[in-house]
DNA sequence: CTTGATGCAAATGGTTTGCATGTTT
DNA sequence: AAACATGCAAACCATTTGCATCAAG
């Protein structure tokens, strides 16, 4: 707790010397991601917590504050697939591999993608940011599933 | 042209073997993909192409040509950032590489992801379809017109 | 003739925007 | 006081859907 109190001031901090304004909205915004850091949650769902702290913080506030914070470098968002973006706060960078089927999260660390980095580097001098987008697949549970029930697509 | 005739021929062949029936709509929007390949058309776009040849087939229809020829597996579509989603023929697969700043698309070789799919598999049991998201970065001619003006961004 | 495909319009879902008002600096 | 942030409602954009009609098998 106190932990986290330590953790929103510095992102404060940081709001207000990227000349953003810190206000009640904003602060629950963190607060939020603060309580759910490792969960990768749409606006919906950060929306609907920060609700609960602030009742009459307004949806298109969360998507304003997030844009903010984004442009901030505090928070960063992520596509997960076909579903609405998620966002977390930037901490250390990782990847993401989505589950097509259940949806599980896996996180990568960060130097997953580098023999891929590299070569698009070498070959088409293309500098690549691979954390945007999670990587699809099927997950370790969903695979053994899928072996032992061929039959339904 | 006689190719590409073949070539659609082939593909009707193989819907109708599917299942799915022969129409004027799906005709054309298969005349549009072969028109197109090698693009990364949105079904907008898509769209549009098609009504230059059948002014009367409807938009909602071509979305539910594209699902149903997906499903077929006559074609494919991949998300090239945060537009709108792009289809293409299902030829030889290959990955995405899309430039942030001005949207190039540079084709990646099948095996570009080889490194990250071992790691996946052996580490976390994971299959990826790496084929289905762009990675996102910066190109070649973006990266150096940065160099020059390091000052915006 | 049966099933599946189409056109249209209307609904949906996520996200953005205009604007008048309120708050931070 | 000036610049910025907010709430709200309405707009927006890509996509989906219900339904009556139509065409392919």
């Amino acid at each position: 707790m106190a932990d986290s109190d330590v953790r929103l001031d510095s992102l404060l901090e940081r709001l207000r010397s990227g000349g953003g304004r810190v206000t009640e909205p904003r602060r629950a915004v963190l607060e939020v991601l603060l309580d759910t850091v490792d969960e990768h949650l749409s606006v919906e769902a950060l929306a609907e917590l920060v609700h609960e702290r602030r009742p009459d913080v307004h949806r298109s506030t969360v998507y304003r504050t997030l844009e903010a914070f984004e442009d901030a470098n505090l928070v960063q968002h992520v596509h997960l697939g076909h579903s609405p973006s998620t966002y977390h706060l930037a901490d250390e960078p990782h990847h993401h591999a989505v589950c097509d089927t259940c949806g599980t999260v896996v996180h990568l660390p960060p130097d997953t993608f580098e023999p891929v980095v590299r070569r698009l580097r070498a070959d088409y001098s293309f500098e690549p940011s691979p954390y945007h987008f999670a990587i699809p697949g099927r997950c370790h549970r969903c695979r053994s599933e899928q072996v032992s029930a061929p039959a339904s697509g």
